[in-house]
DNA sequence: ATTCATTTTTAGCCGTGGCTAAAAGATAAT
DNA sequence: ATTATCTTTTAGCCACGGCTAAAAATGAAT
């Protein structure tokens, strides 16, 4: 059995290669940050995990993580994904609690389990906030979404997926009725880091700080194609 | 926050001095015994308890919760029944395999988790082996229920409660139709700790173990008035 | 009362996963 | 090229919760 420790650092390097900011190479000071220890500590914990082949680590230039490594860190988000999606369809928690609690069922729970939320959830593809839930055998949908901030103006979208990392913000969020599958599109954005205009549900308007727009991703509507009458 | 040792020996002093045999003290050896743990080990976290003042500790003489430890333990307990139910209920667990699953649940939960999951379940009051849960405030039901094996020839009764400790056990009682409300009535008893003769339904004669029927507590009928006919 | 067996405790070790402080390597700027 | 800065690693510490081996206390049996 492996250690929550190491399991916890195995999911956090998983998310920084792949995640938001795709370039950049997984340095030890990133993934102290993330993992909110010194980086002296993630750097034995680094030298653990590269003895244990679950990842190649080049003293001084970052880490990169074996297929067996991988593989572990998509199960720890399956588990953590599909417990999330349960809280929230079968337990009614709201949205930006479920994060917190499956952060520490994930490493508690049994095959048996993951298999039986899974069924009860009719083996779903996509979580709670629209991040793509791995497979067991570890296949996981990697399209990107679309930034907010990235947008062009007036290009129609819909949300497809939202940041979990701020349960505020996610609070923030709901208050405004964004949620995945909620239509939303630019209308102006202002110079120097200023908020954007946006149309919610082609409906209401309301300002959004690009701090907010960076965490929420979305799918451009098929070819905008001008009202044709 | 609660180490998940912490909370494992509290529960597990608790159950050896609420439990089974009422009368004994809880010695070290016992402790050390139902944790699977060296004696040397047990006294090294039973002077840490102590210090914690959740239980008192004569030396060479054996342990006893303090109020403050006997909440503790009965929150853990809560949670673990509460868990076992609710995975035999709601994910359709099978009877043999909650006990294992909740064991590493229980440490891993909310206050949220179990109030959601005890609302789920409708405030049930007893347990999927028929154990009582304790509320919230720490209260149990502690009337005791007679053991199987004590119960007179003769003499009807309904299953209440079974030992959870042993999985392969409780998938044999199950062959057996042997489940919390089932009818269940000795005919004969063999000496030499020799096997039982149980009428199982008011319908089916089976050969039980001494073994087994220790595991097994049952509620006698109100009193057998011979049948007036 | 003394001896012997058993139980409990102490002493001292280990791995895990944190930490700080100091050293060493990488990087950028003069 | 050298210096200054920043990042990473090393060294050495700590608490936790296990362990074994040895010592001490208890209790039973002569």
């Amino acid at each position: 059995m492996l250690s929550q420790a190491v399991e916890d650092y195995l999911k956090t390097i998983y998310k920084l290669q792949n995640g938001e900011s795709t370039t950049a190479k997984v340095t030890t000071s990133l993934i102290a940050e993330r993992m909110e220890v010194a980086p002296a500590s993630a750097t034995s914990m680094i030298k653990k995990l590269a003895q244990m082949r679950l990842l190649r680590h080049t003293p001084y230039r970052g880490v990169e993580l074996t297929p067996a490594g991988e593989n572990i860190a998509l199960e720890v988000i399956r588990h953590h994904r599909l417990l999330e999606l349960y809280l929230s369809e079968a337990l009614g928690y709201p949205w930006d609690q479920v994060d917190a609690e499956a952060d520490r069922l994930e490493h508690a729970i049994s095959e048996e389990f993951e298999d039986r939320i899974d069924q009860a959830l009719g083996y779903p593809r996509i979580g709670a906030h629209g991040e793509p839930i791995p497979t067991k055998q570890g296949d996981i949908d990697t399209s990107p979404y679309q930034c907010l901030a990235q947008l062009p103006v007036g290009r129609a979208a819909v949300i497809r997926r939202v940041s979990d990392r701020n349960p505020e913000m996610l609070r923030y969020m709901e208050s405004m009725g964004l949620k995945l599958g909620t239509s939303i599109e630019i209308r102006e954005k202002e110079p120097f880091k200023g908020p954007l205009l946006v149309k919610i549900d082609r409906d209401r308007t309301h300002s959004l700080s690009l701090e907010v727009a960076d965490h929420i991703f979305v799918e451009a509507d098929i070819q905008n194609t001008p009202p044709a009458d």
